[in-house]
DNA sequence: TCTGGGGTCCTAGGACCC
DNA sequence: TCTGGGGTCCTAGGACCC
C-alpha cells in the first residue's frame, strides 16, 4: 500500500519566533544572526527576503541590499522550546514523527489520516494549531514519500499546503530543474548539466548505467530521485550519533599559539561535556583549521581507548596542532570526537580512571549549576566570545540539542 | 567591514595483515 | 626469474543538508 508522508517546515522559523516574541519586530525586515561579528544571516524574515536578503549572506552584503535591515542575535532556548511544542502538536496526529531539524519534521500519516478526514485535513489542522499556539506560519507538503513531501513544501513556501498525489508526481517532475530536489546540490546539478540533464524528467529517463558510471552509488539514488522514488522511512527514534563536534570562527585571525590553545581548550570542553552528558565516548579526535583565505583542512587521530575526558581531547588536538606547520594565522578552529560508543565495556576500570571520572562529574555538576566554563582545567584564560551556538540542524532534545550558554 | 556551525554519507589511497 | 589479491582500518577531503 502506498504511504502518505507529510512534511512540515516552519516559514523563516528563527525570524518568525523573534517577531512573535518581540512585537516591535513584527512586519519589519529582520535577520537572525549568531553573533555581532564575522557571521552570516541564519534566517531572514519574509519582509527582508523581499529585498534579497538570504540565508548565508554576510552582514555587509545584507545591509547593502536592505539598509533598514534589523539584525537580531538569536536565542536558542526560545527556538528549542518552540520546537518541543511543535513536536507535541504533531504527536496528536500520528506517533510516527521524525523531527528532522529544529524547524522541520516528517509525519507518516498513512494509517492515521482517516481519523481526521483526509491528508489535507491533517495539514490544515496542523497549520491551524501551530498558528494558534505559537503565532507562526508553516508550509505543509504531502506526498507518497519524504522526497515528494519535501518537494511539495519547497514549491509552496510560505504558508502553503500542497498534496502531491502519486498520479501527479511524473507530471510535476517532468520540467522541474534537478536542483529543486532534496539531495541535489550545486555540484551535482552542474555535472548533470554538462551531461545534458537539466530536468528531473530527463534525469529519470537517463539509463542507470550512465548515472552509475558517472556518480557511483549516488547514481542509483539519482535515477530513483528523477522518478520521484524514495523508500526511506520516517524514523521515530533518534539514531545513535556518529560524531560530536564544535567549531568557531575566531573574533579575529590568530597566530599566537597560547591564544589558539585557549580556544582549543574551550572547544574540547564543549565536546567532552556534551559527550559525558549523553553517556558517549569516542576514539577518533580531529582538529579542523581554516586559514584567513578560507582554505580549510582537518587532521584526525585514532586512539586505542575511548574517551570523554576534556583533557584527553584537549591534549590530543594540541598534539595534532604541534605536528602541523601552519602557513598563516587561523580563522576557524574545530574539535570533534567520532567513532562513538556508549558501551560500558569500553570504560576503562582502572582506579585512576574512576577517580578521573568522578572529578569530571563533579566539574560538570558545578558547571551545570553555575554556568558553562565556571570550572575548567588549565592555566589558560578562557576567551570571552559570543558563544551563542545557533544551528538550524539542532534537535529539540538528545545529543543534537546543542545548548551552550 | 566579505564569507556560521551542526551534522551525515561517500570516496580513494595507503598501511598492514594473511 | 617479477611484483598475487582479499580484507580491514585509517586518513583526508568533498558533497549535501538544515
Amino acid at each position: 500500500m502506498s504511504r502518505i508522508i507529510l512534511c512540515v517546515d516552519m516559514d523563516a522559523f528563527f525570524a518568525s519566533v523573534e517577531q512573535r516574541t518581540r512585537p516591535f519586530l513584527k512586519g519589519k525586515p529582520i535577520a537572525v544572526i549568531v553573533s555581532a561579528k564575522r557571521t552570516v544571516i541564519t534566517t531572514a524574515s519574509y519582509e527582508a527576503r523581499k529585498y534579497g536578503v538570504k540565508t548565508g549572506m554576510n552582514i555587509h552584503e545584507a545591509k547593502k541590499v536592505c539598509p533598514q535591515l534589523i539584525l537580531v542575535i538569536g536565542d536558542n532556548e526560545k527556538y528549542a522550546y518552540t520546537c518541543r511544542g511543535l513536536e507535541r502538536i504533531y504527536l496528536g496526529f500520528t506517533p510516527d514523527v521524525e523531527v528532522y531539524s529544529i524547524d522541520e519534521a516528517f509525519l507518516d500519516i498513512t494509517s492515521s489520516h482517516h481519523l481526521f478526514g483526509n491528508p489535507e485535513a491533517v495539514g490544515i489542522e496542523i497549520k491551524r494549531e501551530i498558528k494558534e499556539k505559537f503565532g507562526i506560519f508553516c508550509t505543509v507538503g504531502i506526498g507518497p514519500n519524504k522526497l515528494i513531501a519535501k518537494l511539495a513544501v519547497d514549491l509552496n513556501k510560505p504558508d502553503g499546503l500542497r498534496w502531491i498525489k502519486p498520479d501527479d508526481v511524473t507530471g510535476i517532475l517532468e520540467d522541474l530543474p534537478v536542483k529543486e530536489l532534496w539531495g541535489i546540490g550545486q555540484k551535482i546539478s552542474a555535472i548533470l548539466r554538462t551531461m545534458g540533464i537539466k530536468t528531473c524528467g530527463e534525469l529519470g529517463r537517463t539509463p542507470l548505467s550512465i548515472l552509475r558510471n558517472r556518480f557511483g552509488i549516488i547514481g542509483i539514488r539519482l535515477k530513483a530521485m528523477g522518478l520521484g522514488l524514495d523508500d526511506s522511512h520516517v524514523t521515530r527514534e533518534e539514531e545513535e550519533p556518529k560524531s560530536i563536534g564544535h567549531s568557531m570562527t575566531l573574533p579575529r585571525d590568530i597566530g599566537d599559539r597560547r591564544e589558539i590553545h585557549a580556544y582549543l581548550l574551550r572547544l574540547s570542553e564543549m565536546v567532552g561535556r556534551r559527550a559525558r552528558r549523553h553517556g558517549l565516548m569516542g576514539k577518533v579526535i580531529s582538529l579542523v583549521i581554516r586559514y584567513p583565505d578560507f582554505e580549510t583542512f582537518s587532521k584526525q587521530k585514532t586512539f586505542r581507548e575511548y574517551t570523554d575526558d576534556t583533557h584527553v581531547i584537549y591534549q590530543s588536538v594540541i598534539d595534532i596542532l604541534n605536528s602541523l606547520r601552519l602557513r598563516d594565522k587561523i580563522r576557524l578552529l574545530g574539535v570533534s570526537l567520532s567513532t562513538l560508543t556508549r558501551d560500558p565495556l569500553q570504560l576503562s576500570l582502572f582506579k585512576e580512571s574512576r577517580r578521573r571520572k568522578s572529578l569530571l562529574q563533579t566539574m560538570d555538576r558545578i558547571n551545570d549549576r553555575y554556568g558553562d566554563f565556571t570550572l575548567i582545567w588549565g592555566s589558560y584564560k578562557i576567551q570571552e566570545v559570543d558563544s551563542g551556538v545557533i544551528s538550524p540542524a539542532w534537535r529539540p532534545s538528545g545529543v543534537r540539542c546543542v545548548n551552550v550558554k
